[in-house]
DNA sequence: ATAATTTGCTAAAACGATTTATTAATTAGT
DNA sequence: ACTAATTAATAAATCGTTTTAGCAAATTAT
């Protein structure tokens, strides 16, 4: 019952002509390879009559090309990854590639053993938001030519292709969009990990701050922590500074796990408290009060990070490296504005 | 610059054997092979020295099997999806597979198109939330013998594997739920499609008000309505059944459609009205009021799924069918207990 | 009429593995 | 001492493409 695939002998062998013949036509080099009009049409309406498709393992072990690249995140499941995913996944599928995502919980053993595991596939390109102690297997990548390029953070001193946002534009800009409605104790809660994206938040914070004179109130909490000992650490902080009129959280998560807290444990805090968080999400616009969130770009950066590799793709030697930053932009909603 | 893979040939020549060998010692066939223990250390350990991995695309043609899966959902930037999608990733990469993802947007075009892309590829085996009119497709996968299991929803009539969860059983007891605690004029907001799995969460309501004999109120969207559209039909609807003390919204994007019309047209109502949603969000916990919502256990889905497709993979012929019903948990919060 | 080109097509190698069939060298059996 | 069985290894076919190098026939040039 199994329907037989075709292969391009089975074409071959059918039109009396030889399986060179039939990939060259197949590969639209006809003409240059002088394959006469009359044996073409004949070859073309076959290879449509039953509807033939080449086999894609074949042409890449023979080509080298697996049509397949990766895009590395934190976490598929976290809303500002998948979203992303989404959109990589309907340019590159566009485009004759297919995408295998995969997370990496920003943890570096299971960075480079995801990468080693696509190393023995052939995968034509990598898209990777690195963990932080993976710079030597993001060097080897680089040396070996394959077309990367990183986003979201990126290490300091080393050439690679690039597209970050300006975090710290961004968060300068709402810390101050907070100080001009009047919030004057704005809190930063942050996580440990030193990474690009993280410090650029952290110091665009300082920096507004720094400007008009006001505190500076910093919580890092650590990244490893898990979700009830970082609420644990948020209230202890709250109750610690109660002066606090204003909060500031550099990362989704660490919303959440904050607005927890504070529902649970100060609800009337929460219509009085000032908060921006990074990184939109659909639902904050219909929260009660409604939350202002520092949005990424989400299709600029998609779009970016796609043209690069294909750009990367197409021709491998003497590339430039290329830095691109875009800005994020600020969605101002209830959260942010004066009591 | 460009380090050079080793192929099994390289590894023979090094050492003075046989490819034929290298390859039954890598495969573990030494023994059954007779390949004296002398020979295996030596390969294992050149093998082991310059880090040889085999590969994947040329054994993949070789045995007809990609060690890749299919996993194709409406929209996996949708958080259900996502939340899905990580957990297939954790298990598949584990068990030695990688998964393409995809994302159909419930539209046959779109599916067909994508499982047409993977046949070429020689996937192994797909996992497919099926758009309402691909039943076609599906058979001719069924007819040739891949690995195939549908979640979600399904067909009928179609002797395929699939994992759902007992959605009239899930809502009739998430409306018991409403009644129980005094709601009397329950409204149940979904869409047109006629798929397994809104049907049959429609029906759940229906008995459940039926059974006490309280009004059935029912808002049907069409599925193709844009989200300003939509708004403004639950608006509509909203101002024209004032009697209405809870809504029931029967998948999550329609639950943001609801509350947004709510927050903006009805400000009041949001903390009066019971509500309760199809699939959680972690975000609705955090909600004021926090938002009830029947869960879809995810492990208990993406682990079933996974150990039938891995047993589908072991040995493909003479399987039975599989057809697996779950039971979702219904999480109680603020929005549907007593006012 | 002969040499040089052009046209139309193809044989065969290659990609890197797996697997079947076979060979050669030992060892065991009688 | 001769056959049978076992051990150790390998040559070659295969998966389905792409691509290089080349051949024969037809055409053009001289």
């Amino acid at each position: 019952m199994k329907k037989q695939r075709h292969s391009i002998k089975d074409i071959a062998s059918a039109l009396n002509v030889s399986v060179t013949t039939v990939s060259f036509i197949i590969n639209g080099k006809a003409k240059e390879k002088r394959i006469s009009e009359k044996v073409t049409k004949k070859v073309l309406a076959y290879i449509d009559e039953i509807n033939y498709k080449p086999n894609q393992l074949a042409q890449s072990l023979r080509t080298g090309q697996s049509k397949i690249i990766v895009f590395m995140v934190e976490d598929i499941s976290n809303y500002f990854f998948a979203r992303l995913a989404r959109i990589i996944e309907d340019i590159a599928y566009e485009k004759g590639y297919k995408v295998l995502f995969c997370s990496n919980d920003n943890e570096d053993k299971k960075s480079e053993e995801l990468i080693a595991l696509f190393k023995d596939r052939q995968v034509d390109g990598y898209i990777i938001i690195p963990s932080s102690g993976i710079k030597g297997t993001i060097k080897n990548l680089l040396d070996e030519n394959i077309p990367l390029i990183l986003f979201d953070r990126y290490f300091e001193d080393l050439p690679t292709n690039y597209v970050v946002i300006d975090n710290e534009e961004a968060t300068l800009n709402a810390t101050n969009h907070l100080i001009e409605n009047k919030f004057k104790n704005i809190a930063f809660v942050t996580t440990d990990v030193e990474q690009t994206q993280m410090l650029s938040r952290l110091s665009g914070y300082k920096k507004a701050v720094g400007q008009k004179q006001l505190h500076e109130i910093v919580l890092k909490i650590p990244y490893n922590a898990k979700p009830v000992n970082r609420k644990a650490i948020i209230k202890d902080f709250i109750i610690n500074n109660p002066e606090v009129d204003a909060v500031f959280f550099a990362t989704n998560y660490l919303t959440q796990d904050g607005i927890s807290v504070i529902k649970e444990g100060f609800p009337s805090l929460l219509s009085k408290l000032g908060i921006i968080t990074f990184d939109d999400n659909t639902l904050y616009e219909i929260f009660t009060p409604s939350i202002s969130a520092v949005a990424q770009p989400l299709e600029e950066i998609c779009g970016t990070l796609m043209s690069m590799m294909l750009k990367l793709l197409k021709k491998k030697e003497d590339q430039k490296v290329e830095k691109v930053v875009l800005n994020a932009k600020l969605l101002v909603r209830e959260s942010s504005l004066p009591k």
